[in-house]
RNA sequence: GCGCCCUUAGCUCAGUGGAUAGAGCAUCGGACUUCUAAUCCGACGGUCGCAGGUUCGAAUCCUGCAGGGCGCACCA
């Protein structure tokens, strides 16, 4: 990935790997010029680069030697400070106050804040979310659905194409039986319940009278093949359930500020029509084949109990199509039709060997090729306080719902002490709380399993929503004090104490996270920097007042350059998580 | 049996082959006449599951073992 920066490079490292590079070639020869420096963050200056020592075996000389030989033609220019070597072999690179100061104010001139653009851009599928309205909607649909927006906004924030896809579970034999219940409770009173969120109860009810009365389960089996066969009585009674289902889905997006829309659902329903194709176009290639009466893909490397190979069921003995056919045909058209480079799947990390399969058979088929990335970002299961899979106390699954309002509702006692008007009051905690949510689930790896705990995501301290969400209301306050609008501050920035120059270092980072937080998959490394971020800025607001009276007019101006591009890193970064920011709290 | 993900401070978690493994919470001790103390500063706290291997250098890569979670022929 090539990125672009149209204000210019503010990155250090980006900066350093350029300037140590050129070192080398001179010292060593051209060829030594693509060598990667091994620029690393350092406690003993501002970064080092490891690169000597790699390269001493090659050169045949001293580790020392070659590091000294490389600080001694290196361009310091007006970047660094200093370049010293240490211990076996590092170089111990410090920047210059001055040049930290003057990219710090390039990144303020830069609408983008110092976050570069990807050129050319990509195509970028990214399939979340996905709940499947013939099962539980369960809290596990919370982390697919904030970690897939996260990468959606921050994809597209890198100027890429990104696509969205909700593969809704709206198709398959349950649905016969959703439908039949429709029938039985009545239109109206199934859409209600439906729209108020009770999908789950529905869908349990549903099953009780499958399992337990025979002419409910008869109905029902013959109500799968009026609709396999698009029956138009049953395609409206199936838009009933799926709309009123919808409707529902939507809210909750809403509540939780996930950026999805109707345009962006494509569920099972939609690949229906090309299963049999997909199927034919597998069997004549000869990479399916019948296997005990169903018709079947063998990866290689796939082996089951007793050594046999393992494999992907792509229609049913019973002629029925299963989810390893839909997303087959799903991969074919997001390669053929969308003209995907990347696809990803955010879904549970129970479904590491389902992708693994689906991504073989579609290599083995010719869909996916080597200019296509396929990728499962593997969510890890929410855990309750035991360790063990969430649940209420009374052991049943949390409904997504009841733990939101929760959220805001702890949110809004936190918040009980402070003198606003309740308007403003019930927004701080609506967006506290959601906010904490949301930041919980982003903050930790995707693929860890992790405890959900109130407590701990709703603390104004450590790495939360709230505390990051405070670092930017105390700075909004600095300038409502003053007087000031954060947007028409302008340089020049003066580093005077430590804090200040800590700060202005750790905003210059902000790029190069934002596009290797996208490139891994992996927000919760955004979060991580702007946890630093806030940390610094906190610090800086301990040690370094801006508006008192002893505070001259330069270093005044000076701070609230760095207030303001504090502010705008802080607030652009919890956008590209998708976690909300009050003015206030 | 096979596969995937794990095992790091009392707890919850970071950690890109680099120096003395980091945060937050908890505990203890400090800092409000101050732009939001919902904060900040400090201290305490580690056989990085175990054993080998590769490497100048391993929490990180490889192999084996132990422990945990989740999957694995007709639900999705």
């Amino acid at each position: 990935m090539i990125s672009r920066y149209p204000w210019g490079m503010t990155d250090p490292q980006l900066v350093l790997i350029e300037r140590v590079q050129q070192a080398l070639a001179t010292a060593f020869g051209p060829e030594y010029a693509g060598s990667d420096p091994l620029i690393r963050p350092s406690q003993f200056a501002d970064y080092q680069a490891n690169v000597a020592l790699s390269l001493a075996k090659r050169l045949r000389r001293a580790p020392r030697e070659v590091a000294q030989a490389i600080a001694d033609a290196i361009d310091v220019g007006d970047v660094f400070d200093s370049v010293e070597t240490s211990g076996p072999g590092f170089l111990n690179i410090t920047l210059s106050d001055d040049w930290i100061a003057a990219q710090a104010v390039r990144t303020l001139d830069d609408p983008r804040s110092g976050v570069g653009l990807t050129t050319p851009p990509r195509t970028v599928i990214v399939d979340y979310s996905a709940p499947n309205a013939a099962k539980e909607m369960h809290v596990g649909h919370l982390r697919t659905t904030i970690v897939g927006d996260s990468l959606v906004r921050m994809l597209e924030h890198l100027g890429n194409r990104a696509i969205r896809q909700n593969h809704l579970g709206d198709w398959g034999t349950p649905f016969g039986m959703l439908i039949e219940h429709l029938l039985d409770i009545g239109e109206a009173n199934a859409i209600a319940r439906l729209e108020a969120g009770e999908g789950s109860e529905y869908y349990q009810q549903a099953r009780v009278k499958f399992d337990s009365d025979a002419d409910f389960k008869e109905r029902s089996r013959r109500r799968v093949g009026t609709l396999q066969a698009e029956d138009p009585e049953t395609i409206r009674l199936w838009h009933l359930f799926m709309d009123a289902t919808i409707r529902y889905y939507n809210k909750v997006y809403a509540t939780l500020g996930v950026t999805l829309t109707d345009s962006d659902i494509a569920g099972e329903s939609m690949y229906n029509p090309m299963l049999a194709e997909t199927c034919a176009d597998l069997e004549a290639s000869g990479v399916a084949v019948m296997s005990e009466g169903a018709l079947c893909v063998f990866p290689p490397g796939f082996k089951g109990s007793d050594d046999k190979p393992l494999p992907l069921i792509i229609r049913k003995s019973d002629g029925a199509y299963g989810y390893a056919t839909t997303d087959l045909a799903a991969i074919r058209y997001r390669v053929r039709d969308i003209k995907a480079d990347r696809i990803l799947y955010v879904v549970g990390a129970d479904q590491a060997l389902h992708f693994q399969m689906v991504f073989a058979a579609a290599r083995q088929a010719g869909w996916l090729t080597d200019d296509v990335d396929a990728e499962h970002i593997q969510i890890g299961m929410m855990l309750g306080s035991d360790g063990r899979r969430f649940r209420t106390r009374a052991g049943q699954s949390v409904k997504l719902t009841d733990l939101l309002d929760e959220a805001v509702e702890r949110a809004s006692a936190s918040i009980a002490e402070r003198d606003y008007d309740e308007a403003t009051r019930s927004e701080i905690a609506r967006t506290v709380g959601m906010g904490a949510v949301k930041y919980a689930d982003l903050s930790v790896s995707h693929d860890s399993e992790y405890i959900f705990d109130f407590d701990r995501m709703l603390a104004f301290t450590g790495n939360t929503g709230p505390y990051m969400q405070y670092a930017t209301a105390r700075i909004r306050s600095i300038f409502r004090k003053g007087g000031v609008d954060p947007a028409t501050v302008t340089g020049p920035i003066l580093l005077g104490e430590p804090a200040e120059r800590d700060l202005a270092l750790q905003l210059l980072g902000f790029g190069r996270v934002v596009e290797h937080a996208a490139t891994t998959a992996e927000p919760h490394r955004l979060c991580a920097y702007l946890f630093e971020t806030a940390s610094a800025f906190t610090t800086f607001y301990e040690k370094c007042p801006v508006l008192r009276d002893d505070v001259d007019p330069a270093t005044r101006a000076s701070r609230l350059a760095l207030c303001a591009l504090s502010l705008r890193v802080l607030q652009t970064g919890l956008n590209l998580l998708g976690v909300p920011v009050p003015d206030r709290m």
